[in-house]
DNA sequence: CTCGATCCCTGGACGC
DNA sequence: TGCGTCCAGGGATCGA
């Protein structure tokens, strides 16, 4: 489940691989997690990759204005673009030789100047595509909360503290921050010994900046482990990243708890499976937990 | 403002 | 072996 840390090493991954790289032609699969299928084929040939930037968990592939020998005067790529790509759940991105046989679920293929394909496949489709131009794009970034990884001491504990909602609904929040999923939720939560059930408005400004901290030193060491790969998620050179080692809370239910031995446990917060210690982690009044599993489950 | 519910979608796990 | 059911979850949306 691509989170901030396996969009960044995507990222990097393309910019190793494909950057300056010109788009040839464009095959689609399904499209209906694409914005406007027409327009990546309409515009997106011709087109050199400049740049791949990271927005939370969104990556932008920067496009050259178009400089081929069709009319740029009628259609509007005179000017520069991107397309935006999220990940969803199962969305892998990587360049294949065109001759590669297609995997199963490929939905967008972009034949390149040096005989590859950048091709997208996500089985789930939970992903998005998005051709833009720049004031769309703007539109579209604007409302996006503040970069985890840069987020200062004072800004993140204006966006926490205060706040009515549950801590793991505010981190998981794109628009608190930008790029926090529910492992790395879970994880900063764990290390920072606070429930992810505590409203925002009970956490003190020590605790914030905890977690503040915690959450960029797991994040930052993520990204140097090249993400986590709990079920599918793979880079752009297809390698599964290593980060899931270090979970220590995020999908232990039932597992000690590495600093107390306690039994980890999980319970639904934000609509999302929460893993945490309840010991290390104590949780607000009258909060239920799901009971450990194992017993024979009722009808 | 914040909540939960619902939908999107497929593959994998599990029970029988 | 095969079928049915449940679950995973980011995000949009809607009603309470």
């Amino acid at each position: 489940m691509p989170e901030l840390p396996e969009v960044e090493t995507v990222a990097r991954g393309l910019r190793r691989t494909i950057l300056g790289r010109r788009i040839v032609s464009v095959t689609l699969g399904k499209t209906d997690f694409i914005d406007d299928p027409v327009a990546l084929e309409q515009h997106l040939p011709g087109r050199r990759i400049e740049a791949v930037d990271r927005h939370g968990k969104f990556m932008l592939l920067r496009l050259s204005a178009f400089s081929g020998a069709r009319s740029v005067t009628t259609n509007g790529d005179a000017a520069p673009a991107s397309l935006l790509v999220h990940l969803g759940m199962t969305g892998q991105i990587s360049p294949s030789p065109a001759a590669q046989p297609l995997e199963k679920h490929t939905h967008v293929c972009l034949l390149l100047d040096d005989g590859r394909e950048l091709r997208y496949v996500d089985p789930r489709r939970f992903g998005r595509i998005a051709y833009l131009t720049e004031a769309p794009l703007a539109e579209e970034l604007i409302g996006f909360g503040a970069d985890p990884l840069e987020v200062i001491k004072e800004e993140f504990a204006n966006r926490i503290c205060g706040r009515r909602a549950r801590i793991k609904a505010l981190l998981l929040d794109q628009g608190v921050l930008r790029g926090v999923g529910n492992i790395y939720a879970d994880e900063s939560l764990w290390r920072a010994k606070i429930h992810p059930a505590q409203l925002g408005v009970n956490l003190n400004k020590k605790q914030a900046e905890t977690l503040r901290r915690t959450l960029q030193e797991i994040l930052q060491k993520a990204i140097v482990m090249r993400g986590s790969s709990i079920s599918d998620f793979l880079d752009a050179e297809g390698q599964p990243g290593e980060y899931q080692r270090h979970h220590r809370a995020y999908g232990r239910e039932g597992k000690n708890c590495y600093r107390c031995k306690t039994p980890i446990r999980r319970a639904i917060v934000a609509g999302r499976s929460s893993y945490f210690c309840p010991k290390c982690q104590p949780s607000p009044r009258g909060f239920a937990v799901l009971p450990l599993p194992g017993k024979a489950r009722k009808r």
